[in-house]
RNA sequence: GCGCUUAUAGCUCAGCUGGAUAGAGCGUUCGCCUCCUAAGCGAAAGGCCCCGCGUUCGAAUCGCGGUAGGCGCGCCA
C-alpha cells in the first residue's frame, strides 16, 4: 500500500499502481494463469448434450453441450480429472416405433443418404399412421419387445440407427471442439437397476402406491419419487439411481455433474434424496447444474409442429456470415475457412455463454450473427490485435521493459481485469458458471481496446513500448484462455 | 392449488455474501481511420432496479406478503 485517504465515510486505500501493473502483467502472461492443481486425483463426472437417438440435434442442445463443455474444461484446468459422460436416450418404446417404421416404409438408401432426416421422418410417419390405425402400437411395442429381449435382428437396427446419429452428431461435436469420454446411455444401464431395487426394497424405502412402488418424499415436501411402475417395469429415475451408482462405483466420483435443463428439478432433486435416505453420504456431490429454455420467437421449438431450429444450420450459418464479413475486410487472409470456423461457431457458443445459465433464450438470428461489441469476435478480434502487436515488436522481446510506461488509468484498468481472471475461475467452478469467466474475459478485451486507443503501443522508446507490449502479451494470454474454457477457439490472426 | 424460478434502460443482460452518483452491449442520433487490424474508440439520449411492508445509519441486493411471466407436480424422458 501507498498511502490511505478518509472520503466520507470510506477509508480509501491506494496502491502504487507500478507495482501491481507489473506484477499482474507478468503472472497473466505465464501459461496456466489461474490453473491450480487443487483437484489432483479428483474425479468430476460430467452428464452433458445427451442427446436422444434418432432425433434431430437443435438449438436447445447447445445449452448442455456448451455449458457441459465449458465445465470440463475448466475443472481439467484446475487439476481435477473430469469425465465428459454423454447420456444417450437410446432406450424405450419409440426405438419400436422406429424399428416398425423401418420395416414397413423404410429404406437403407435413404436413412444411409439423409440419415436423421430420413429416421425421423420415419417417426413422423408412424405417428400419423398410428392416428388411423391403433394396432400400429402394439407392433411397435412387440418391436421394442424383441430389443429387450435381445433379438439379433431388432438391436442391430437399434445399434445402425444409434451409428447413424453418432455419426451425424459427431460433426457437429466435432465443429464446437466438444469431447466425450463416453457415451454410455439408458440402454447401458438397463441391465444395472435390479441390485438398485433390491436395495431399495431391502432397507425399506420402497412403498406401494396405486400399483407402483414409490420412495414417500412427503417429509420432504415433495411428490413420491416412483422406482417401479405398476407393470413392473422401471422409470427414468430408477435408470438415474443406476447411472449413479455406476458412475460412483466405476469413478468413485469427488462430484457428478448433470448439465440438464430445469424442467427436471423436481426430478433430481428427488433422485439425490433417494441416494441420501439409502444412507450414502455422496448425496451431496450429486448437482444438478440446470438453466433455462431456448424457444424460438413464435413459441417453443417443436419437432412435430415443424418448429426447430437445427444447431448444424446455426453454427454453418454463422461460419458462412463470418466468411463473407473477411471477404470485405480482410480478403488477403490465409486460412480463411478454418478462422471463419472459429469465429462463426465462437459467436454462437459464447453468446449462450455471456449470461447466466438459469435465464431463458429466445433463439434470435440477429442477435446470433451480430459480431460487434460484446461477442465473441469481439474477444478473438483483440486477441488478434494483441497477436498482431506482439509479431510487429518481435525485437523487443529482449528489451528490460519500463513499467512506468503503464503508469495510467487505462493500463490499471486492464490490470485489475487480468488480476480478476483467477477468481473469475475460482468462482466459474464453484457455481458452475462459465459465464464468471466469460464476464472477465468482456472486462479485460474492453479495457485493453480503451488502453490501445489511447496509447501508441510500440514508438521509439524502446523500454516503454517493451512494457506497453508486455501487458498485450497477458491480455492475449487471458482472453486466449478465458475463451478456451469456454470452449471458444482463438485465431491468430482475422 | 402446491413447489421451483425469473422480474434492473426501447431490446438482451451484468450488478444481488447490504455501502459512494445503478453499469454494459445492441438499437437510435452524432463524432473519430494520410498513423500499430474501424469485428475498434468516443459523445448524446434513455431508469418508481415489478409493487407494498419490514430489518438497517444505509436496500436493486436481506426478510415477509403480493403481482406478472416461465417450468414442474405419479406410472414419458
Amino acid at each position: 500500500f501507498k498511502e490511505f485517504k478518509v472520503i466520507g465515510a470510506y477509508l480509501n486505500f491506494f496502491i502504487d499502481p507500478v507495482a501491481f501493473i507489473k506484477s499482474v502483467v507478468i503472472e497473466g502472461a505465464e501459461e496456466g494463469y489461474g490453473s491450480s492443481d487443487e483437484g489432483q486425483g479428483k474425479n468430476i463426472c460430467i452428464d452433458y448434450s445427451s442427446i436422444n437417438i434418432a432425433k434431430p440435434f437443435h438449438v436447445g442442445h447447445i445449452m448442455s453441450t456448451s455449458i457441459g463443455n465449458a465445465l470440463y474444461r475448466i475443472y481439467n484446468y484446475r487439476g481435477y480429472n473430469a469425465i465428459g459422460i454423454n447420456h444417450l436416450g437410446d432406450w424405450g418404446t419409440q426405438f419400436g416405433k422406429l424399428c416398425y417404421a423401418y420395416e414397413a416404409w423404410g429404406n437403407k438408401e435413404d436413412i444411409e443418404k439423409r440419415n436423421i432426416d430420413a429416421l425421423l421422418a420415419l417417426y413422423v410417419k408412424f405417428h400419423t399412421e398410428a392416428d388411423k390405425d391403433d394396432s400400429l402400437n402394439d407392433a411397435a411395442r412387440e418391436w421394442f419387445k424383441r430389443i429387450e429381449n435381445g433379438d439379433q435382428y431388432a438391436v442391430s437396427l437399434l445399434d445402425w440407427f444409434t451409428d447413424i446419429t453418432l455419426k451425424r452428431v459427431n460433426k457437429v461435436y466435432d465443429l464446437m471442439g466438444v469431447k466425450f469420454d463416453y457415451y454410455t446411455g439408458e440402454r447401458f444401464y438397463n441391465d444395472k437397476m435390479t441390485p438398485i431395487v433390491d436395495e431399495l426394497e431391502d432397507k425399506g424405502l420402497l412403498t406401494e402406491s396405486q400399483g407402483a412402488r414409490v420412495v414417500d418424499l412427503e417429509e420432504y415436501n415433495m411428490p413420491p419419487c416412483i422406482i417401479m411402475k405398476n407393470d413392473g417395469t422401471t422409470l427414468y429415475a430408477t435408470r438415474d439411481l443406476a447411472a449413479a451408482f455406476y458412475r460412483k462405483k466405476t469413478f468413485d466420483f469427488y462430484k457428478a455433474l448433470y448439465v440438464v435443463a430445469y424442467q427436471q428439478n423436481l426430478h433430481f432433486n428427488q433422485w439425490f434424496k433417494v441416494v441420501g435416505l439409502m444412507g450414502y453420504e455422496w448425496e451431496k456431490d450429486l448437482e444438478h447444474v440446470n438453466f433455462g429454455m431456448v424457444s424460438l420467437v413464435d413459441g417453443t421449438l417443436s419437432t412435430r409442429k415443424g418448429r426447430v431450429v437445427f444447431l448444424e444450420d446455426v453454427l454453418n450459418k454463422a461460419c458462412e456470415k463470418t466468411a463473407e464479413i473477411i471477404d470485405t475486410k480482410n480478403p488477403n487472409l490465409e486460412n480463411k475457412e478454418k478462422i471463419a470456423k472459429q469465429v462463426g461457431v465462437g459467436a454462437v457458443v459464447f453468446s449462450v455463454l455471456s449470461q447466466g445459465r438459469i435465464k431463458d433464450i429466445t433463439f434470435d438470428w440477429d442477435r446470433v450473427l451480430n459480431f460487434e461489441g460484446e461477442t465473441g469476435p469481439y474477444m478473438q478480434y483483440t486477441a488478434v490485435r494483441c497477436n498482431s502487436l506482439l509479431t510487429r515488436g518481435e525485437d523487443l522481446l529482449d528489451v528490460a521493459p519500463d513499467y512506468s510506461a503503464l503508469n495510467n488509468d487505462e493500463a490499471f484498468k486492464t490490470a485489475k481485469a487480468l488480476g480478476r481472471f483467477p477468481s473469475a475461475i475460482e468462482n466459474a467452478l464453484a457455481k458452475s458458471e462459465p459465464y464468471l469467466i466469460t464476464r472477465n474475459v468482456i472486462d479485460v478485451a474492453k479495457a485493453f481496446n480503451k488502453f490501445y486507443f489511447e496509447h501508441k503501443i510500440i514508438d521509439d522508446d524502446k523500454a516503454a513500448s517493451a512494457a506497453r507490449l508486455a501487458l498485450a502479451k497477458a491480455v492475449k494470454n487471458v482472453i486466449t484462455t478465458g475463451l478456451y474454457l469456454i470452449g471458444v477457439e482463438t485465431p491468430e490472426k482475422m
